[in-house]
DNA sequence: AGGTAACCGAGACGGTACGTCAAGTCTTCGT
DNA sequence: ACGAAGACTTGACGTACCGTCTCGGTTACCT
């Protein structure tokens, strides 16, 4: 921890702190980890932070604003690039899953997610954020396109939806756990087709 | 509306009294339309059905609880059967699009889904539902296997969360009003998959 | 304890049923002394007595009345008659506080009390109660006036007057455990006045 | 009324705001006299006092303590000094009872005897009060000692104390509207006592 | 160089909602 | 017909946060 140097961070003159705005970003986080959403109010973060309440107001008009930022500063998970698109979505949904159980950005997004759900900024600021996500995760189709790999005239994006679809509703069910046959498979469906290939 | 006969229920005796609890559940459900995910407390409730708070409470242990039973309480979506999944699947997607779209029912699902991330039972509760339509869905699966149209091996559950992830995720992003050729294409993407098929 | 012999009470016909009486009032009577007036609700009296609410209230229109005839249902205090009034006012006064002390009459006092303070019915029951108790206690007077032991004319309900105050202030202030030399000071004043008799 | 000046009043920085502070005292001796003790509530004072209810238990921990503060801020009762011990004592009588029954203070006052039957704070507060007072009426006693009115081994407190009793017992059964004669009457047994004299 | 403006922490403010407890009333069931 | 019992509405309890405000103090910027 960072901020027990200073117990008593006072004002740098008329420009914003960022020993603060870091300090109230590690707290919201904390918070968030150890009382869950439920738990996740601005007063527990200003506590949390030794910051004031307007200080939080001052730069984070919402709850949404600061989970939102809290999950934007944690590191992404990374695309892969195997040359087989296949096992780039295998890939990546593995890295997905283990990244959302094994840091707090599971808890961090479920946050963000219920919160959207009551607080129209909040709303925006998803819906944003996962158009900008879906063209990101898109690369990896792409490029699968580019390499002929699949049909000229597939949707990159709907394709990267159904796929993060399936990673929300793994993440708000609590069923993150999911073992890498079952990923696979369902990868395997949208590659490949359900449907018996003669009819 | 039905309680403007009686503006000051009774008790009916040592029982439940079924005028209560309708008017509970009516109140909840407007409340939710008229107010939001956000303005939904058991407060506004009571006021709103004209009912104690503990009368609340006795019946509903929790805000997930009472979320849970207005959801059951609605209409479900009828699982088409043409004979053909494509269409089916098609079909039950424009359903609840619509459904979720044109009565309260979206509303209700979202923040029911919003209350599981920070309430454990809500969880519980919401992983138990999901659980239920996975099969009741799957059924439209189960039946074009037992067709023969698509593989043998297919996963009818999983299938049926695939769809229902693409469902969830329009419903928490604001986007029910996908057109049918987008919903024909994702359809189309899990029946016959985007790989060249040569390859 | 009378009421273990049945667990469940039930009515016995049309009319009132002594058992149940009897175990509402020593339920009244026992929450009292372990819960103290500020737990002494009829909810409480009817768990601890396994009745219902409406049963208490049949019988017992109000707290007052049930504390009224709780305190009522209580051993009364000796008044003595030794023969000279000094001894018999000082004796009467320790008898008081030791009954007050030692059994739950103490407590039960208190609530009436304080109960009369904010219900019309306790203020009236008290005093009359109280009127009572003057003109009882008066007689202690009455009989030293008959001795020619006092003036002829003192007002022996007066004087039973200000030897009750005395003591129900010390009830009120948590002082019952004042000694007898205290005690019998004050009576003396009384007896003899303060005044330097020459002037 | 003072606070129509100000229908919302604000925070006035990390201090208590005095003008809320005042607006509570004075809403709750209304209540009071308004609705009795039976009506008191914290609600019903930080409704008429238009402020929250946290503000209230923020510096008053209980009802005890409103109330104790509320009579400590009414004018007191003087002490009278004609020279004559008797006259005082008469005339404190008569200004007591004349203050309880024209002012809210006996209301007031008599609420907090009750409270203080059931909260432990309340008891203490009213013991100390009551021990203060007892010193400050006592130095009527004393003054009359010192210039040899009455015998010089006579515990003053215990007569305060005696004088107060009397008054206490009137305030709680209703009997303020007592007259001088009785008044009178009192106060001279106390002085010359009841016994005949030759005896 | 001095004044000012914006920042900082702190914490009080009026509110809303929480979940619980009790009050007193009502109705049905059982005796 | 009456007693028993639990559900009912109502309202107060004491607590947690909300988002706003003002304070006293600090520092950098701009006259």
């Amino acid at each position: 921890m960072a901020e027990d140097a200073d117990p008593a961070r006072k004002s740098i003159g008329a420009r914003r702190n960022p020993a603060s705005a870091d300090a109230i970003l590690e707290a919201a986080e904390a918070v968030l980890v150890e009382a869950g959403y439920a738990g996740f109010s601005i007063e527990a973060v200003a506590r949390r932070a030794r910051a004031g309440k307007p200080t939080i107001y001052r730069w984070w008009p919402s709850k949404a604003a600061l989970l939102l930022e809290v999950y934007q500063r944690q590191k992404r998970v990374d695309v892969p690039d195997t040359g087989r698109l296949e096992e780039d979505l295998v890939g990546f949904l593995n890295n997905l899953f283990a990244h959302w159980r094994e840091t707090s950005s599971g808890s961090v997004f479920r946050s963000l997610i219920a919160e959207a759900q009551s607080d129209d900024a909040a709303s925006a600021a998803l819906a944003d954020y996962a158009l900008g996500r879906r063209s990101h995760t898109g690369q990896m189709v792409e490029r699968a396109r580019a390499r002929g790999e699949i049909g000229a005239d597939i949707d990159a994006a709907l394709v990267a939806d159904l796929i993060a679809s399936f990673a929300w509703k793994h993440l708000l069910t609590n069923r993150l756990d999911e073992d890498e046959a079952t990923i696979r498979k369902a990868v395997h469906y949208v590659m490949r087709g359900i449907a018996v290939p003669g009819r």
